[in-house]
DNA sequence: TCTTAATTGCAACTTAGTTGCAAACACAGA
DNA sequence: TCTGTGTTTGCAACTAAGTTGCAATTAAGA
């Protein structure tokens, strides 16, 4: 399990022993996919991700590979957050699953939130309403507080 | 407005007087565009509306064309259903806007279903928890009843 | 019917993401 | 620490989705 709590701060042993806990080997383009997405306090997409390692010598086909493996492994998740662009974002401590937040995204300035600490809940306006399925990911979009004003 | 009630049921002369509305040149590509997605239950993605409208010997570029100047004049919704692809969904009658139900998709069988009778509660799970925008579109993504058994 | 601006079809292009493969590397075992 | 082996990487070529420029065509008002 990822050790400690807030983003930006997973280093370098514990990105190691994250993959080894999963027994993926420990790579430097795994690692540096793993720092990213740590410090990142938003889900990335895969574009971001691409472009924040390029610049370090990463290819792009490793990246994207990175991120489908350590998605298969369990350790991150792949989000889609309705902007017809996937994201990633590293799972916390936890967290053993889907990622159970709400995320909240701005149609506006495209910026991605996690609503951890907001439960969602879907009333149905008449007795009959019965919802088409069982829920497991909620995705608001709207105006930020930035653009709304 | 466009008449009438339920999907499939849009007439040749009514998609034509749909467009005049708008100010919009009834041409064979818009009405088919209109056709499609008024034939179609769910929302379609624009590979949905091209494939299915090449064979008549429409080009993709005046389909792609189609759904964005029917989106800009206000016929047609573009929704963002979270599964990387994006849709487009015939406006209903009384509809002046977005469109206002959550969205429901499956992530099994991507089936996708409009939501309308229900309608969504945010709850911060502490006092100080503050909601990060305007809400204005809510998409649930889970598994249907069909896949879910 | 005629005129003209709007619309279309084509082809070339862009961008995001994927794939095959040889070279480089991580790491278990000696 | 060194070595063998299967895994992972970088490269380059490819695919698919969507966009753009432009000449030819067409809808619709005069």
């Amino acid at each position: 399990m990822i050790k400690g709590g807030k983003p930006g701060r997973l280093t370098l042993e514990s990105a190691k022993s994250v993959l080894r806990e999963v027994g993926m080997r420990c790579t430097a383009a795994r690692i540096a996919v793993i720092q990213s997405l740590d410090a990142a306090r938003a889900p990335m997409t895969p574009g971001g991700v691409v472009d924040s390692l390029c610049e370090y010598g990463f290819d792009k086909s490793t990246i994207y590979r990175s991120l489908t493996e350590l998605n298969e492994a369990g350790l991150v998740v792949r989000l889609d957050l309705g902007d017809a662009v996937r994201r990633f974002e590293l799972l916390p401590p936890e967290n053993d699953g889907a990622s159970e937040h709400p995320h909240f995204m701005c149609v506006d300035c495209g910026k991605v939130v996690c609503m951890s600490g907001f439960d969602v809940e879907l009333k149905g306006r008449s007795r009959k309403a019965r919802a088409p399925g069982i829920m497991s990911e909620v995705l608001v979009r709207g105006h930020c507080h930035d653009c709304a004003t």
